[in-house]
DNA sequence: ACGTGATGTAAAAAATATGTTACACACTAA
DNA sequence: TTAGTGTGTAACATATTTTTTACATCACGT
């Protein structure tokens, strides 16, 4: 079973989005900007409903801001 | 902030993939039986992660899997 | 009736995600 | 310089996902 890793695009996103904070944007999806930061920085990946939200967010499908690469 | 919840399409999908089990798909992406059984019955979401794994053990889109309905 | 395979379910423990709080640094504006 | 804002990060606590183990039912073939 191949291992396989998460990557986002949620720096990028935040900035097309007119400079985006990370505090408005956990706001938006109810988190804490610390949980933001830590996907943005893939320390870790979200749960699935987390993704979606966040996706939902920047009006995006969710495999145009997390994808999966093996 | 609006709830969503999570469905998915694994038991259709496993049916059109020619009567899969969930032994078989859990040992494709890695997990037990029983987490596929859980994720199935959505008594939970899956991560992220295992979402993406599920969707490519059918050779689909995450988004034609799970869906995040308001 | 019997054995086997697929599935549903449950409890407890392990692993991972998220929250809370706090401190630090860089940058900008006053 | 000082205050404010955005960000990076860490430790600990809580919540959720996942594993493990076990037992049950149902359908099917022998």
């Amino acid at each position: 079973m191949e291992e396989g890793s998460i990557h986002n695009q949620i720096r990028k996103l935040r900035f097309m989005h007119g400079e985006m904070t990370q505090q408005e944007l956990a706001d938006k999806v109810g988190v804490t900007r610390q949980t933001i930061n830590a996907i943005e920085a893939a320390k870790y990946s979200p749960s699935l409903e987390l993704a979606f939200k966040i996706a939902h967010a920047f009006d995006k499908p969710l495999e145009e801001v997390f994808t999966y690469e093996i």
